[in-house]
This record gives C-alpha cells, structure tokens and sequence, in this order.
DNA sequence: CTAAATGCAAAGCATTTGCAAATAT
DNA sequence: ATATTTGCAAATGCTTTGCATTTAG
C-alpha cells in the first residue's frame, strides 16, 4: 500500500507536503517537529511551522500518526503502526521499536491496582550497540 | 524523616514555599505545574509562577523531584522514590504507583535490541475501580 | 465547484531570565 | 555576611488561530 492510498484511507487529503512528511516517518521511524521541519525546508522553502502543527494534529487525530512522550526529551512522531514499545540511547538518541509480550506485567498491574487497562506506553533508556563500544 | 531533613539532604534551602510544595507532593502524590500552582495560592497569595518553575526545576536537577510524562496529558511531579511505575485512569485521571517486577520484559528488550537498559519508564492507561462501575 | 490545506502574521500559552529585595544559613 | 530564593516584569519559545490564497477531489 502506497502512501497516497494511506493518506486516503485516513480521509487526509493528499498534499505534497504531506506525501513528503510520510515518507521522512516512514526513513526516520521517529521525528520531532522541529527536525521535522528542517527536513522538509529543502523541499518546500516556503513551507510554514504552522502547516507542520496542522499537519501532525491533523494526522494523530486521524490515529494515522502516534505521539511519543519520552522522559527529558521533545516529543516524536511516528506512524501508527501495532502496539509496541521504544528502547532509546541515552547517548545518541537512537530509537528503536520492540515488540514486547507485556501480559506479564499487565496481570501485575491489574491484581495490585484493580485498573482494567487498555493501554500501555514503555519507554526503556540505556546504550545502543554502538554507544556501548 | 521530616520534609526540613530531605530538602536540606538535597542541597535546597528551607523556605516556607518549599516545605508546602513537599507537603503537598507528599498529599497528592502527583502534580502538574498548574495545579500545584493553585494549591500553593491561599497560603502564600503573593506566590509568582516562575518561583514554582524554578523550585521544580531545582528540585529535579537535585533528584528531589521526578518528572512523569503521560501521553496526553500535562507533565506530573513527584517525590523520587525508588523506582516504580504509573497507572493512570482515562476517565478520572487517578494515578496509581505500582511496583512491578519488569525482569521479564526487560531480558526481552535486551534480547531484541542489544541495547543496555538502565531506565524503564511505563504508563499504563485504563480505568480505574470507580469509573469502571 | 466546494471543502480542505497552505502560508503568513498575529495571538495565546508555557517557561525562562534578569534583577532588586527578602530570606536562609 | 554571603549566597540563595523570591517575586515581579520582561523576554523567549512553542503552539494555535484567523484569514486570504491556493490546491485537491
């Protein structure tokens, strides 16, 4: 499924800028707006930061975009895909998406609190391979 | 060990502000800027934000305080303690610490990313007991 | 043709900074 | 006595809004 077919099927209408703000999502995996931004000023010298707040507002509330709200750091954008979780670098800033099968600590948290839960944000900091070495 | 003790434990000075923001962090157990704000205005009238942004602010560099980020809401504060994790109510905000054992998921997260993992931050959205009924 | 998106400038909040006066140690 | 904190006002920064123009469908 291409881009423009997935804009479609959040009823966003397919704009140049917005084609371009897909593909840097789906290069980058995560973006903030301000990175986000210089990333398309290239392309679209004219481009305002007000486009790129409609654009984002616009796409998450459309669920084709999820915010991600990580400690110390901006937020990042990414598109929406199956639940999952992030590792970040606390050196470079390197995110990656884990898969993780959480029903272990979603039978903790329910038997101690009495929540129902249905949703679940987990952010884990440490070194990349690369910061390791 | 009384709130006089920890603040001087963590290098910050002893003022009437502080101790009620202590007492009221210990109160709540969670709070956003705003709120903490509105609390502190019957007892001292006179109280200007940037004092709380910059007792905040002190406070965390001095690991006194944590910053909890929640997807879709406002930044929360709390006395750092050891640590632990947060359900939070999509109907009622409520707010819940739980300790979790995250072994589990954590030997996952490793195991994908090959990332080292020294911070583990998790949200878990739901309902609490009073809202489900 | 109509509704939505873009880009600009202005407005609106949130947070920080500088500085003089007050306070803690 | 000294360094820090407070509170105010101003400054900065981030995000949203209004509106005229352009573009998508």
């Amino acid at each position: 499924m291409n881009h423009i077919v997935e804009l479609q099927n959040h009823n966003l209408k397919v704009t140049p800028q917005r084609l371009e703000i897909v593909d840097i999502l789906y290069k980058n995996g995560h973006i903030n707006v301000d990175d986000l931004y210089k990333s398309l000023q290239n392309k679209f010298p004219s481009l305002s930061l007000a486009t790129i707040y409609k654009n984002i507002n616009r796409m998450c509330e459309q669920l084709f975009l999820s915010e991600v709200k990580i400690p110390y750091q901006k937020n990042v954008y990414e598109l929406t895909k199956k639940e999952h979780y992030h590792v970040i670098c606390s050196k470079c800033n390197a995110i990656m998406d884990v898969d993780l099968d959480i029903s272990n600590i979603l039978n903790q948290a329910k038997s101690i609190s009495n929540y129902s839960i249905n949703n679940s944000s987990i952010v884990l900091n440490g070194l990349c391979p690369k910061c390791i070495s």
